[in-house]
DNA sequence: TTTAGGG
DNA sequence: CCCTAAA
C-alpha cells in the first residue's frame, strides 16, 4: 500500500532513495577502532563503577517497587539470566567504542537518575504522569530538553562552550562529562573534528585545540576542492560545509586527504570489517522473514482481539532471529511510512531529509519536535565565526516514549495490563535514557563536537535538528518486560518452542506505543515547525487508524530490544550496531558539470576513473555515488522540467548528458584514447543540439 | 575492488 | 543513497 503511493507518482519508484531510509551502513563504524583496548578498558570500569553505584543507590527504591511485582511475574532465575547477560552486552558495547557516550552518560546523569526514580516511585498513578515528568526533567538534564533552553554558541576563537549562567545543571552535566572523556581520552587523543569542549579552563587542552583546528581544516580545503577553486570564495556557508565536513568523519576522511594514493586507498580498509557486519545485518534471513504486514498483524490483534492468535506472535518477538527480523521490517516499514509522508505534502528538504534512524526524529515516530529554533538576530551564519555571542535556541516540544514490547496473558485484565505496562515505562525510565541528538538523520556521537561544527548554527540547519530519547543501555536491566508466565515457559520460548506446545497457550505479545500528551506544546509561529507539528499532531490523534499507528511505533536500536526483551537473545546479535546511513549530499551543479565532462571523456563504464578524473579529492563521492548520480541525470534529462526536482541542473549540462549517454551506448565503452572519443561525443553533442 | 543494476 | 551479484 505504502510502496503503491510511491510508485504513483511517475518516477517509476527511481529515485526513491532520495528519502532517507534505513540505516544499513555500517560505514562509519571503524572509527571505533581508534580506541586502544586500554582506554575502553577504563571507560568500561567507570561505566560499570557508575552503574553499580546507580544500582545500590536505587536498590532501596527499586526492591520496594519493583521487586515486589517481579517476583510475580518473572523468576529469580530469570533475572540473573538477564542481567548477566546485560554484563556481557555491556562489555561489547563498550568495546565499541562509539558508544563511548552511553557510557559516560550514565555517568553524569547518576545523581538525576536517582532523583528521578524516586520520583518516579513516590508518583506513578498514571503511566502518563510518570513519563512526562521525567521526560521533562530528564530533558532539561541534558540542557536541550527544557522548554527553552539555550546553549551559548561556540565561539569560533578558541572553540569552547559557555554554558548558560542560567543553567547550572548543563554546566554541572557537561562538567562531568567532559573530565571523564578527558581523563580516558586525552592521553590518546581523538583524531581531527574531536575539539574538546572544556569549561575547565585547561591550557593544554585548548593548544591542542588550537593546533588540531588550525591544521584542519585548511589541509583539507586545499585537496577538498578540486573542482572549484572559487567556491571557497563564494561562500561562506560553503566554509563552513567543508569544515563541517571536514570534522564529521573525523580520522577516515582527513587520514584519505593527505594521502595521495589513488587506486584503492580513498576508501579505508576499516570497511572490510563494517562490511562483515553489515552482511551480518543483512544476510538472507531478513528475505524470507515475514512480510511487514507482521507489524499490522502484530499490533491490531493485540490492541483488539489479542486473543486470535497468540503464538504467531508470540513467534515473532521471541525467537531472536525472527524478532530482529521483524524488528528490521518494521523499521523499513516505518521508513516507508514515513516517505509517504512527506510524498503526502511535506515540501520542506530537510523535513524530507530528516531520516530513519532518525526515524525517530523525523514525523512518523519522532522522538522530539523542535520549534522556535532561532538564531542571534545580528549574527548570520557568516558572522557567527566572528560574532562571540551566537546563539543558538533550541526548544523541544515532546518527546516520545520508545517502543516497548510487552508480553500478557490473554486472559489479563485490562487493569494488569495497564499495570504491566506502567512497569515496563518506568522500568525504562529507571535505567535511565539518553538524549540522542540527529542531524539530518544522523546521530551526532562525538559528544564533544561544537555545534558549529555540527553546524547547528542557523535556522535552516536546526530544521534538521532531532532529539531522541533512547533508553540506557549499560544499566543492570529490569524486568523491563513484566511477563507474567511462569519461569519455565520463557526458557521455553527461548528454544523455539512450537506453536502447538501446551504451556501456556493464551500469552500474546503486544507492542504499545506510548505517545507523550503533548499538554506542554507551544504555540509554534514558524512554518516548518508547523509542519513538524501537523505530523505529530495527526498521528497522535489518529491512534486508531492501523497505519498510522504504525507509523506512530517508534523503532528503536537493537541494543534498547536487548534490554527490552525479556528473553536473552543470540549473543551474536549484539553485535549489531546502530547503523547510520551516510548524510545525503546533493549535487551542485559544479560537481554536475564535472561529471559531465568526465563522463564525455571516459564513458559510461569507467567509474572508477571518473572518480579519479574529477571527484578524487572529494571523498564523500565514491564511484558508485557518481555512477548512480549519472544514472539520476540520465533520468533527469529525460523527464519534464517540470518533474525536476531539487537544484535545477541547467538545461545544458542535461543536454550534454543525454548527448553523452547516447554516444557511449552506441560505442560501448570502447576504450580508445580519451580526448579522441571526447571529441565524438562533443560532436555528437553539437550535432544533436543543433 | 569495480561494475552494473535493482531497490 | 544502499545493497549485491558478478566480474
Amino acid at each position: 500500500m505504502v510502496m503503491k503511493k510511491r510508485l504513483d507518482n511517475g518516477f517509476s519508484g527511481f529515485s526513491n532513495w532520495t528519502v532517507p531510509r534505513g540505516p544499513r551502513s555500517l560505514r562509519k563504524v571503524h572509527r571505533k577502532k581508534d580506541f586502544e583496548d586500554g582506554q575502553i578498558c577504563a571507560i568500561e570500569l567507570l561505566a560499570s563503577l557508575a552503574g553499580k553505584l546507580l544500582q545500590d543507590g536505587e536498590s532501596t527504591a527499586c526492591s520496594n517497587t519493583s521487586d515486589g511485582d517481579r517476583s510475580v511475574i518473572g523468576t529469580n532465575v530469570v533475572k540473573e539470566e538477564r542481567s548477566s547477560e546485560e554484563k556481557a552486552f555491556k562489555v561489547e558495547c563498550c568495546d565499541g567504542g562509539s558508544s563511548q557516550s552511553c557510557d559516560l552518560d550514565l555517568e553524569e546523569k547518576t545523581d538525576q537518575k536517582q532523583n528521578l526514580n524516586k520520583l518516579q516511585y513516590v508518583d506513578n498513578n498514571t503511566v502518563l504522569d510518570c513519563t512526562s515528568v521525567v521526560v521533562n526533567s530528564n530533558s532539561s538534564d541534558e540542557a536541550c530538553g527544557d522548554v527553552k533552553p539555550v546553549i551559548h554558541k561556540t565561539e569560533f576563537e578558541d572553540y569552547r562552550t559557555k554554558p548558560e549562567e542560567g543553567s547550572p545543571d548543563f554546566l554541572e552535566t557537561t562538567n562531568t562529562g567532559m573530565n571523564i572523556v578527558d581523563e580516558e581520552h586525552e592521553p590518546k587523543g581523538f583524531g581531527i573534528g574531536f575539539q574538546k569542549i572544556t569549561h575547565s579552563h585547561n591550557s593544554k587542552d585548548l593548544k591542542k585545540s588550537y593546533g588540531k583546528l588550525s591544521t584542519m581544516p585548511n589541509s583539507s580545503f586545499k585537496t577538498k576542492l578540486p573542482l572549484s577553486t572559487d567556491a571557497i570564495r563564494s561562500s561562506f556557508s560553503r566554509y563552513r560545509n567543508y569544515l563541517k565536513l571536514a570534522s564529521r568523519d573525523d580520522d577516515e576522511k582527513f587520514r584519505s586527504n593527505k594521502s595521495s594514493i589513488h587506486s584503492n586507498s580513498y576508501r579505508p580498509p576499516s570497511r572490510i570489517a563494517g562490511r562483515r557486519i553489515r552482511k551480518l545485518l543483512n544476510s538472507k534471513h531478513w528475505k524470507v522473514a515475514p512480510k511487514l504486514k507482521d507489524c499490522e498483524v502484530a499490533r491490531s490483534e493485540s490492541i483488539g482481539e489479542e486473543t486470535r492468535n497468540p503464538f504467531r506472535k508470540r513467534k515473532l518477538y521471541f525467537n531472536s532471529e525472527r524478532y530482529q527480523d521483524s524488528l528490521y521490517k518494521r523499521k523499513r516499514f516505518f521508513d516507508r511510512s514515513s516517505m509517504v509522508n512527506s510524498d503526502g505534502g511535506m515540501s520542506s528538504e530537510s523535513v524530507t531529509n530528516s531520516p530513519e534512524k532518525s526515524v525517530h526524529i523525523d514525523k512518523s515516530s519522532l522522538a522530539a519536535i523542535l520549534h522556535g529554533a532561532s538564531v542571534s538576530p545580528s549574527s548570520g551564519q557568516q558572522a557567527s565565526f566572528l560574532s562571540k555571542d551566537a546563539h543558538v535556541k533550541f526548544s523541544i516540544r515532546s518527546f516520545k516514549v520508545p517502543e516497548l514490547f510487552i508480553d500478557v496473558p490473554e486472559n489479563a485484565t485490562v487493569g494488569s495490563l495497564k499495570k504491566i505496562v506502567l512497569e515496563a515505562v518506568t522500568a525504562i525510565l529507571k535505567d535511565g535514557l539518553h538524549v540522542g541528538v540527529l542531524v539530518h538523520g544522523k546521530k551526532v556521537r562525538d559528544d564533544n563536537r561544537t555545534l558549529l561544527q555540527t553546524g547547528l548554527t542557523c535556522k535552516d540547519n536546526l530544521d534538521t535538528v532531532g532529539f531522541t530519547l533512547e533508553p540506557n543501555l549499560v544499566h543492570n536491566t529490569t524486568p523491563a518486560l513484566c511477563s507474567e508466565d511462569p519461569p519455565q515457559i520463557l526458557a521455553c520460548e527461548m528454544t523455539e518452542l512450537p506453536p502447538s506446545s501446551p504451556v501456556n497457550p493464551v500469552s500474546s505479545s503486544v507492542i504499545l506505543d506510548l505517545a507523550l500528551p503533548n499538554h506542554s506544546l507551544t504555540y509554534s509561529q514558524n512554518q516548518d515547525e508547523n509542519k513538524h507539528e501537523l505530523v505529530t499532531t495527526s498521528i497522535d490523534k489518529l491512534p486508531d487508524n492501523s497505519l498510522q499507528d504504525c507509523k506512530a511505533l517508534v523503532p528503536v536500536p537493537e541494543m534498547t530490544m536487548e534490554a527490552l526483551a525479556a528473553v536473552p537473545l543470540n549473543p551474536k546479535s549484539k553485535r549489531l550496531e546502530v547503523v547510520q546511513r551516510r548524510t545525503r549530499r546533493p549535487f551542485s551543479v559544479t560537481e554536475v558539470e564535472a561529471l559531465v565532462q568526465a563522463v564525455e571523456e571516459l564513458g559510461t563504464g569507467r567509474w572508477r576513473d571518473v572518480k579519479f578524473r574529477a571527484f578524487e579529492n572529494a571523498d564523500h563521492r565514491t564511484y558508485v555515488d557518481l555512477k548512480d548520480k549519472w544514472k539520476t541525470l540520465v533520468h533527469t534529462a529525460r523527464i519534464s522540467p517540470q518533474q525536476r526536482r531539487g537544484e535545477p541542473v541547467p538545461q545544458e549540462l542535461l543536454d550534454r548528458v543525454l548527448a553523452a549517454h547516447a554516444y557511449w551506448s552506441q560505442h560501448q565503452a570502447k576504450q580508445h584514447g580519451g580526448k579522441h572519443l571526447q571529441a565524438g561525443v562533443v560532436k555528437a553533442i553539437e550535432g544533436s543540439s543543433s
